[in-house]
DNA sequence: CTGTTAGCGCTTTCAC
DNA sequence: GTGAAAGCGCTAACAG
C-alpha cells in the first residue's frame, strides 16, 4: 500500500499526467472541470507530491545546507533561528551539518549535500577558500561566514577588528589600564580579528597589552579567569574574545571574592541573550545574531534565484555595537545595593522588552 | 560546465555506468582493474553522487526531519544538537523546520517533507495523534515527543507529573507552604501533566494550590514574578513549569527585593544550561536534553532500517531528575557570604566539569 | 486546453 | 565480471 503517484492521480481523474502537474503548480492553463477532478482525486488518494522526484527534474530542491563547526550554545541557535525565519519565508527547507572536527569532515559534508540543496551556507573555520575553490561544492552557490572576509565570493564578516577596538576604548575611558585579552581559538579568523584589534587599541593607548588563551568556551573563559585572579598583578578589566569566555571568567573572578565591575570590568562580544541573565549583566559587542543568519540566507537565496545574474559577489559586513551593560559600569550611585538594583533592572528590562523573544519548551 | 554525472565517468573509464555504481557502492563483483579506472575516472571528474538521484532510486533519503514548534532557546538547540550527532553518526541528515504558528502550518511542514526524508521526528504541540493518523505523514515513520503518551504510536515523553510531585516534595521538606506554580500555556501537554503534578502534590500535602498564568517564555515567567511579587498574600515558593520561566520570574522577584532563596524559593524544569549560570543557581528537574535527542533519533532510525520489523512502536519515558541548587536550599553555613561563595562555586564546578560541553562562536 | 514523451541521475535486475 | 535497460516520480517541451 504504497503512497499515491501523480499517475495514480492523473488515472482517477481521467487525465494525464501532466495535467496533474499543471494543475498542481498552477503552471499552465487549465479548465475549471479538469481541475475540479484533479483536485478531488488528489484529496481521495491523499496525494502528496514526492519533492525528490520534482528536485530530480526541476533541480532545485528548495533547501540550503548550513555547515556549522559545532552545535553548542546560543550563538548558533540564534543564527539558524534567523535563518530558518527567513527561509520559511521564501519556501526553503534548512538543512544543518555540524560538529566537523576536521576540514576533512566538513568536506565531506559539504560534499555530500551535492543534489541535496540548492546552496550553502558554511561557517566552519576549518574550510579555508582553498578547499571551496577545488570545486569542492561544485556549482553550488556558497555563502561564507567563517570570519575570512574574502573579497572573491559572497560573505558576510563581522566587524572583528573594530569591535576589539571600541571595546578597549570603552575600558580605557573608564580609566581602566591593566585589560586583558581572553583569546579565542588559534586558527579562528575571528578570534584573531579580535586580539589583533585588542592590540592595535592596546597599543594606541599605550597600555602594554596581555592576553591569555581561550578556546571559544565557557569552560576556557573560566579557567583564563581561575589563572587571572591568582596572577601576580592582577588585571582591572578583561575582554574576551566572546560572551562564553566572558561568563565563564566572570563567575571564576566573582568566585575569587572580585567584584565585577569593582574591581575588574568584563566586555564580552556577541550578545548572545545569555549575557542580559547574568549579574551584573555583561557589557558586550552586539551582533544581531538571528537577523545575521536572517540576511545570509537571503543573499544567498538570492543569488540562487538570480541564477548567476549579478552575482553580488559581496563580502558585507556587519559592524557591532557596543552595549554598556554593569559589568563594566557600575550603577552611577556609589551605594552598594543601588548598584545592584541598577543591575537587575536592566535585566528585567530586557526581558520585558522581548529583546529576546524567547523560548519554549 | 555542468557537474559530473555517473555517464561521464562511465565514458571517462570505459565501462558501463552499472560498473561505476558497483564500485562506488561497493556492492557486486567488480575486477581490481575496472575499479581502478573507475576510481581515477572520478578524481579526474572530481565526480560526486548525486543524492537527489539516488534517494530516487532507492527510495531513501538518509534524511531525517525534525518538526519544532520554535526554535527559542537552549531546549530546542540542545535537542538538536542531540539529535544531530545521533544522526551523523549514522550516515544521516537532519532537516529542521520550525516556527509553526498553526496546526496547519504544522501540518503543511509535515506534508512537504514527503519525499525528503525517511522519518521524522515531531514536536509540535499543535499535531495531535488524529492529524498523524490521517495518513499526513503517508508511510512515513514517526516518532513523537509532543508530550502526549501515545502509546500507539512510537514515541519519547517526559514523566512531567513525576517530576512535578518532586519538585512540590522538594518545596514542602524544605518548609514552604505558599507554593505557587507558573504554568506552561494551556494546551501544551507537558505543561499540563506538570500542572497536574504540582496540584497533585500540592492535595496531597494538604496545601492549597495557586496558579499563575505562563507561556514557557522568560517574558512570561517574568511577569508572573511581578505579579507575585505585588501580591497581597507572597508564596513562599515557586515552580515554574520550566526553567525559562524560572529565570524569567527570579529575575523579577530579586527585582523586586526579594532574596532568593530566603524570601522565595525557586524550582524550575529541564535544567537548561543557563541555570547553572545565574544567581542563585537554579534548582531543577534535569532532563538530559541532548541525550533525549539523540535517544529519539536513534529510536526512529531504527525502526526506519529495521523497515518494519518489530516497530516498538512504545512509548518510552524519560524521568527526570531533581536536581538541587541555590535557588531552594541556602547554603548551609549562615552567613551571607558563605553562601554566595557556594552559589557561586557550584556553578564554577558544573562549568569547569564539562557538564554542559560549551559553545563555539 | 490537453496528452505524449523524453529525460533528471542513479540503482538494479537480468542476460551475456 | 560486465553491460543494457527498465524504472524511481515528476516536470517540461512539443504536438495535437
Amino acid at each position: 500500500m504504497k503512497p499515491a503517484t501523480i499517475r495514480d492521480v492523473a488515472e482517477r481523474a481521467d487525465v494525464s499526467v501532466a495535467s496533474v502537474s499543471r494543475v498542481l503548480n498552477g503552471a499552465g492553463p487549465v479548465t475549471e472541470a479538469t481541475r475540479m477532478r484533479v483536485l478531488e482525486a488528489v484529496e481521495a488518494l491523499q496525494y502528496v507530491p514526492h519533492s525528490g522526484a520534482r528536485s530530480l527534474s526541476t533541480s532545485r530542491t528548495n533547501t540550503i545546507g548550513v555547515i556549522l563547526p559545532d552545535l553548542y550554545g546560543e550563538y548558533f541557535s540564534e543564527l539558524i533561528r534567523g535563518m530558518d525565519v527567513a527561509a520559511r519565508a521564501r519556501g526553503y527547507h534548512l538543512i544543518v551539518s555540524s560538529s566537523h572536527d576536521s576540514a576533512d569532515e566538513a568536506s565531506a559534508a559539504i560534499r555530500s549535500m551535492r543534489g541535496r540543496v540548492d546552496g550553502m551556507i558554511v561557517l566552519s573555520p576549518h574550510v579555508g577558500a582553498a578547499n571551496l575553490a577545488s570545486g569542492l561544492a561544485g556549482r553550488t552557490p556558497i555563502l561564507l561566514m567563517n570570519g575570512g572576509a574574502d573579497v572573491e565570493r559572497p560573505s558576510i564578516v563581522i566587524d572583528n577588528h573594530g569591535g576589539a577596538v571600541a571595546a578597549v576604548e570603552h575600558l580605557v575611558a573608564l580609566g581602566r589600564t591593566r585589560i586583558v585579552h581572553i583569546a579565542g581559538p588559534t586558527g579562528n579568523l575571528d578570534a584573531e580579528a579580535r586580539m589583533a584589534g585588542y592590540m592595535e587599541a592596546m597599543a594606541r593607548a599605550g597600555l602594554p597589552p596581555r592576553v591569555v588563551e581561550g578556546a571559544f568556551t565557557k569552560a576556557s573563559g573560566h579557567e583564563a579567569g581561575e589563572s587571572l585572579a591568582a596572577a601576580a598583578e592582577r588585571p582591572d578589566a578583561v575582554f574576551a574574545a566572546n560572551d562564553n569566555m566572558a561568563v565563564g571568567a566572570m563567575l571564576a573572578l566573582q568566585d575569587a571574592g572580585l567584584r565585577v565591575p569593582e574591581d575588574i570590568a568584563i566586555v564580552g562580544f556577541d550578545d548572545i541573550p545569555l549575557v542580559s541573565l547574568v549579574r551584573p549583566a555583561l557589557t558586550t559587542l552586539k551582533i544581531n545574531i538571528a537577523e545575521t543568519g536572517k540576511r545570509a540566507l537571503q543573499r544567498l537565496v538570492g543569488s540562487i534565484e538570480s541564477a548567476g545574474e549579478v552575482a553580488a559577489a559581496a563580502c558585507e559586513v556587519v559592524r557591532p555595537e557596543l552595549v554598556i551593560r554593569p559589568s563594566s559600569v557600575a550603577a552611577t550611585t556609589p551605594a552598594n545595593r543601588y548598584a545592584r538594583h541598577r543591575s537587575l533592572a536592566t535585566a528585567g528590562e530586557a526581558i520585558s522588552k522581548g529583546e529576546h523573544p524567547d523560548d519554549q519548551v
